[in-house]
DNA sequence: GCGGTAACAGACAACGATTACAGTACCTCC
DNA sequence: GGAGGTACTGTAATCGTTGTCTGTTACCGC
């Protein structure tokens, strides 16, 4: 690889020119500093710069895995809004653990302007790696405790949850079971309360055995569903309020031949990739993802491009809606001969 | 952030001792090194360490679209290897587009050491702006022009689409269609061959108007469905050969609502995501997908553990086997009556 | 012809780490 | 006591770039 130094030997000019050159600035020799680097295939090298002008021109991005699709979306869409600027990604997965997410943030805070960061877990609290460095963060999806230190894009869950509520409770049913996540995350809550108070509003309770768990995750939502879907009574409807639960909810719900929507009326938070061509196609509540990313990527730009002198700037909190998709998956309850039954 | 200068001062030694230490060499004055380093919170800075050093400790990855689950499932593979070791990932997309790609390589060839890349396209030979940087490269699923340039990593697609086209004749099947992906592709023309091939051995030429190609997406796959399904005499069983083209194939069969594999059985090359939770689940081509990542970063990481040195060692290239996963969505020709009514 | 001022030039010092080199202390052994 | 070895130390050069500082030149108006 060449230098600058042998293009401006080549070129019969001192190393300050050809950096002047290629900043665009007026220069006597430009031609023959043109030619030498042509000549020379002469690419300036990005860690003398990066050493040089303390800023790497990198972001990382740091998800809990990228094979569930949500992720995939936000960084696609942090990958669009890159595309033409200065920036380079790094990606680094937790696999959801708080330890493996405290060395990835550590490494990362190193090699990176900035960083956008889906939390593996909430108590995994992410400040006390973060706030030293002083480097911009911004949170997708799950936030921190302290709300007021980061910027931050996530979804009307609370929102979300009540569309989810109000539609099954349109359609009738009464004997309504929620797969949630935990509580301890934000997530969790606000998709447990605004289900849970929606129900209540309307003058139902729901059941505790009806009101599980499942982890985030496709086994606990396959377990959960195992243990709804063979209570007394049964539930008449189901919402999963994540994709991979979802995921575990549908194998169960297959596995033992249940009919939806005639027996069991499902629903999930999130979209599932063929959520449309599934048999029925999937009830869900929508939620933007390439969006989500995209506006964290803008967000941190925007802290980027900030002057060092810049007056400090507030946290950003943006809320993203949510929609209803009302596809096969759920249908009036089964009521009348279910219920006369007992 | 402090520097290796303030620890040296801080701890009452050279930086060089700092430095000797932190490579875990004797020093004299370890114990005050290390309060030092605690008490300043010490991280050396890897910039200046690759520039130093010339090496960067990242590799490129470069993907055509991280939401399509299957590059998404390779990336995930190579970040299982990368996990304990000193390598960051830098992940770009290309879109698909040749333009970018070059862009993509030329970016990341001077700020990694390695690369692993999916090529976005055959014509958009890679050599030229990965030969004279001298930076190992892995090809991984697609392959370069000149084999022997490269490590690389696919599967047996030939095999693959041999096991498609027997599982299919064995089911009595006669009009068989394909929807391969372009010509002009190594992936695309073995898929073909090996399909054609082996319906040719069992004696069955396959229709020009049943041998489609639908560009390895989503809508292509689509629109060749459309047109296959309409065509009479119809196929009674379509083979689609990606994952991308078969969602297209099954959003077109859902639509008209042709019944699988009562009417057509249809099956893929690439599992789905939700494969296993359709109505009727998808018969397909298994490959290892996550095992293709992790066998790609090992085979970087021998390149880059070489020592430079090291006499250069010729391209290995890996082909991994593909295996048949029979489920709901083939059957049997839906023989005697729709072949006797002409 | 001269002072003043653009408009540019090159030398050199950073940036933060590593490492070759050249000490310097201390010990051992004759 | 001195030679020779061991075990460490600090100084300074280096990686490739950029920005500051200090020229140097050309051209302007008077």
């Amino acid at each position: 690889m060449s230098t600058i130094a042998d293009v401006a030997r080549l070129a019969g000019v001192s190393t300050a020119s050809v950096s002047r050159y290629l900043s665009g600035q007026r220069v006597r020799e430009h031609e023959a500093i043109e030619k030498a680097c042509t000549e020379l295939r002469y690419r300036p090298n990005p860690t003398a710069r990066s050493l040089r002008s303390g800023r790497t021109r990198s972001i990382g991005v740091v998800v809990p895995d990228i094979t569930n699709p949500y992720y995939a979306a936000v960084v696609k869409g942090i990958q669009d809004v890159t595309l033409d600027g200065p920036y380079n990604v790094f990606l680094s997965g937790t696999e959801e653990s708080a330890e493996r997410q405290h060395d990835v943030l550590l490494e990362l805070t190193g090699r990176a302007d900035g960083l956008i960061l889906i939390p593996a877990t909430e108590q995994s609290e992410p400040s006390r790696e973060l706030r030293p460095s002083r480097i911009p963060v911004v949170l997708v999806d799950r936030e921190a405790e302290d709300v007021h230190a980061f910027d931050s894009v996530v979804v009307d869950n609370t929102g979300g949850a009540r569309l989810a509520a109000e539609h099954l409770l349109e359609l009738g049913h009464e004997r309504i079971a929620m797969i949630g996540g935990p509580l301890n995350t934000t997530v969790g809550r606000e998709r447990h309360a605004g289900f849970v108070d929606t129900l209540a509003g309307a003058g139902i309770e729901m059941d505790r055995s009806h009101d599980e768990e499942g982890g985030f995750n496709v086994e606990g939502g396959y377990q959960a569903a195992l243990r709804l879907l063979g209570s007394r009574p049964a539930p008449t409807a189901i919402f999963s309020t994540n994709n991979l639960m979802t995921i575990g909810l549908l194998r169960a719900v297959n596995e033992l031949g249940i009919r939806t929507p005639d027996e069991v009326s499902v629903m999930g938070f999130d979209d599932l990739d063929l959520g449309a061509l599934l048999t029925p196609p999937l009830t869900c509540i929508d939620r933007p993802t390439e969006a989500q990313g995209a506006l964290a990527m803008r967000l941190l730009l925007r802290r980027l491009e900030e002057p060092d002198d810049a007056p400090p700037r507030k946290a950003t909190r943006i809320v993203m809606d949510v929609s209803l998709n009302v596809r096969g998956s759920t249908g009036p309850v089964p009521a009348p001969a279910a219920k006369r039954r007992r």
